[in-house]
DNA sequence: TATGAATGAGTCTTCATTCAT
DNA sequence: AATGAATGAAGACTCATTCAT
């Protein structure tokens, strides 16, 4: 009879409260790390009680699963958010160098995020699989883009899965500055030369 | 207060004990992750009692650290320990299908680690001292390796840095295996061609 | 890490909780002493869980200044609790022999704690800061006495200060009553008469 | 057969050793009080090695017994080791003044020792006895003293008593100085005025 | 006698989670 | 639905004491 289970919120009030759990709590993980973060200072940010928390979400867990789930995508391939407009003049060149540039004006939530759910991964059977559902649908997503823009079809999935890797790195290398004895500009050209030829 | 100074161990028993908490503290905190280890554990697997580890280490933090100075380039890139042999043949091709079979071989060691490490750089100054002292040291180890054989000077850290983590990537793709639909000798040659165009 | 302050309690159920460690904390510490005291028994006699006293308090330490802050005085200056009625008679020996019968009639407290406390001073800004505060006002509610009855204001302060140690330390003599070669009537008498006589 | 018991030294060296350990406690004790000072520590300054204090001395706690029979009268009454010459001129005030300076001079040791021990005199048995003999055999020091330089016997005892406590704060409340409103100069020279008063 | 490495019980503190209101 | 006070298990770290050498 009684139910004691999580919560499925259906009132708009509801809603609109484990929304902002889900919001204070990608937010703070992804700022701080998920075991440097505590429900408390979650809560608080989100301008709930502590209690309430646990009528959304089972346990600190499931804030990170279910955030994971409705903002992941943001943090694992902010770059390849590309709209239609970006691929409208259909310049491999442009768009790469549109996705880089659009990873690196985006950043600010993935600061500690991607890392660390990338670590989360490994223990993580939950994180995992959003995480490889989301790389899977980001592999196909640029296939279709590079479909559409007409390369030949051989292999794409492979391609495209290192184009994003490549794509992935050269962002991180540029956000995190640490190498002061490299020359971005020349890694950027070096990795968009290398992906084109890539796919040709 | 007191002046209980962390204890330099000069001892040979000493330097052993020092090495068994090390040793544990690193396996520990590779397999389940740092904050999924406690030091308790830390000392029961290293077989000596928990107080003793705090003669030998400042904190918690200071095992990890130390344990990634001591042990750090086995996970960090496992792929590089290339030998004089591997590149008798100077072979490129080869060269690079040795790193991939060397790193998968020996990936034991990296299952969490890796990544939770990656993780850590962006929270704690320390680990990212280390990680980016290795990765400076291993572009140039790779810069080397690439000049030995006769590889163009021209931007060749940047091309290294980029080798480096094509390779890391590929290794980890092949190594967690988890995407039933990609095929992985496909990305392996097209890894190694990519890389090969890039040097030329 | 974190933000969790010490929480300012402004529920009444709060409030007692944080009197309740306070008083349980101030008791355990004049009783056995700060370091012979644990957190786990001061939450134990308070009747709260170990967790709730870092609600309250930042630390053990912070028990111990807050108590004192609140409980100080009476462990202090217990003599100096005269009321306007012990003045009415304006009767020097006896407002001192006053003085004298409500410490060691209130002594109860301060078992352990004086000395404590007093031992503290020499080692903890925070306590030093409490006592000597205590101290001064003290010697001012002294000299307000002193004046009021008619003593005359040369050196008003010294003497006050100088009469407060000589009530403190019959007063321990009395209560503490080690000496048995001693004759604490004839203490008692003497002190008053020194007092007096340093007060004309 | 075992004789485990603590080893009463008898060559040279142990005395020595034992000595040493003394020595390093109770100045470490004075300096630090006795819960902030650890047997490592001890040993460290004493310059032996840890596991030789525990065959000289049960326990930590008797290191300090040891150290307040052997030390203790130097930080309860440093002002009453009056020299025969101190005494030659016979005059009371300057006598006193003598032991004030002489307590001031040499307060270095009882920095933290004198107010941690009056401490656990309320906690500790030995130390309690320890202290009682020797605030006994101070009386009486004086009290001869008094009665040498001509002071009529009546209740003596009680007056050298007070006469020591007026000494003890006068010097505290010197050598700490933390009334900045309080003119010390005075203070001496009434604290003098009334023991002379006191015993006429 | 002496060393100093090792022990492990004890202490403070944190924090995910529950509960009374 | 919501609050926030309360819980208590768990973890990092200390230190008096013992033990192998």
């Amino acid at each position: 009879m009684g139910n004691t289970d999580v919560r499925k919120p259906v009132q708009k009030r509801s809603i609109e409260t484990k929304e902002k759990i889900l919001k204070a709590g990608f937010e703070l993980i992804c700022e701080k790390g998920y075991y440097n973060t505590n429900t408390a200072e979650i809560a608080k940010v989100a301008n709930v009680s502590t209690g309430i928390v646990y009528q959304y979400f089972k346990d600190k867990h499931d804030i990170l699963v279910e955030s994971l789930q409705k903002y992941g995508d943001s943090i694992f391939y902010p770059m390849l958010k590309v709209s239609a407009k970006d691929l409208y003049d259909a310049n491999l060149d442009k768009i790469l160098r549109n996705m880089i540039k659009k990873f690196i004006k985006n950043h600010k939530l993935s600061q500690y995020a991607h890392k660390e759910i990338m670590a989360m991964v490994h223990s993580d059977e939950d994180v995992a699989e959003i995480y490889h559902h989301s790389e899977i649908q980001m592999t196909d997503n640029l296939s279709k883009i590079f479909t559409d823009i007409g390369i030949p079809e051989q292999d794409l999935r492979e391609k495209a899965h290192i184009t994003i890797h490549l794509i992935d790195d050269i962002c991180h290398e540029v956000v995190y500055h640490r190498h002061s004895s490299m020359n971005y500009d020349v890694m950027i050209d070096l990795t968009i030369k290398t992906i084109i030829n890539l796919l040709n």
